[in-house]
DNA sequence: ACTGCGTGTTACCGTAAGTAACAAGCAGGT
DNA sequence: ACCTGCTTGTTACTTACGGTAACACGCAGT
């Protein structure tokens, strides 16, 4: 019968997608984001037309390859989001965390943060095909979780979005620069990061003499 | 004597210069970052090994490029931030310079915070390598003017480097996103970002019954 | 006249993305 | 057995771009 033949080769097309996304995964990792499409067929042991028949283009391949960093991220973000304790812990535990991805594997989060542009800039220039997607993605779904969980009162959906990108922008600018500089402490970092959104800025006083802040 | 002609010459080198580099603008603008330098060399009505000759590689006329930019929007954003008046008065009139510039010139934003990377990647993979050097600068420039400004007690100057890049960060993930949604009115979002370093997002209420944040 | 230097050219190389066009294996139906 | 259709794989090509070599012109100053 043909259905579950069907579904056979469906499953078997896609182990092998997912066995083309490891070999490209570990090209990547070896050779950074700019790995050539040749580099990733040949660590595969095929040519170059077969990743073309599964991921269409470059972009495709590159998508599909950040689509699972980007979920296992986000599972982590989440877990510690999640962690029963005051708000301040939690979202030092998420910062925390990410500073923790970023570390671990900084090519990855290279790969994710810096992706090679699609660049088929069908009609004139599409901004919102230009910025990375994995920070887009991370604030959508931190925006979703401050509006569900904080009272921010009417225009709080949009609020929430706002702070979820800004959030999310923070943390990555702040995340690249520490990776490069190593000007501190991991835990030194989240705690001043925390201190800003906790209006320290704010609060703080103006040195006497200077034109004010 | 050869001594004022050779500041004839290299007046002479440098208003070329200039010239090369507004025809790499108006191409920039046109084509976006992915402007060939065929593409550009056309339009200065000469060919590719005069830019060669001129700015190296690509990303040696691309970073002469971006320079221009950066500097004339640092210049916008410190009169912004030098306004005589509070401190929230200013935070918000720096982000909306800041909102504003990006609005007018959308191609010029993208161009300075996604360029397209460098990728000589000497040894291994250098990550300071790979960032947007305006996000940088920002960060940096920020970071001055709140330490020199700001009392912040021992850690300061590292305290103020961290939210210079950081608020830097905010700004333009926030701003990315906004340009691409149109999500709200420019003043809203300036007022939403301004709430959150004013620990907005610290004070908010809790929603009831949810797991809390 | 010769030298030096900046401007400009054409023609080329290497590499990478992307695309035919064709070959082989393997279901299933007749 | 034979053809059909589908997936997997190949080689060989085109196109485009970054970058470079080699050469030619013009024009100061010695």
């Amino acid at each position: 019968m043909q259905t579950s033949q069907r579904l056979d080769q469906q499953q078997a097309t896609e182990n092998r997608r997912r066995e083309l996304l490891e070999a490209a995964d570990r090209v990547v990792l070896r050779d950074g984001p700019e790995a050539s499409m040749n580099a990733i067929a040949a660590e595969a042991g095929i040519t170059k037309p077969i990743l073309y028949r599964h991921f269409g283009d470059k972009s495709g391949l590159y998508r599909a390859l950040a689509k699972r960093h980007t979920d296992a991220l986000l599972d982590n973000l989440r877990t510690a989001l999640d962690s029963r304790s005051a708000r301040r812990d939690r979202v030092e535990a998420t910062l925390d965390a990410y500073l923790t991805a970023i570390e671990a594997r900084p090519q990855v989060y290279r790969f994710l943060m810096h992706p090679t542009e699609d660049a088929d800039a069908e009609k004139g220039f599409d901004t919102r095909r230009y910025s990375a997607p994995l920070l887009r993605r991370l604030g959508e779904e931190l925006a979703k979780i401050i509006a569900e969980r904080l009272d921010l009162g009417p225009n709080g959906e949009e609020l929430a979005r706002v702070w979820g990108h800004g959030i999310v922008g923070m943390m990555h600018a702040a995340g690249d620069w520490w990776l490069a500089e190593r000007p501190c402490e991991r835990g030194q970092l989240v705690a001043h990061l925390a201190d800003l959104l906790w209006g320290r800025l704010a609060a703080a006083g103006d040195v006497p003499g200077s034109p004010g802040f």
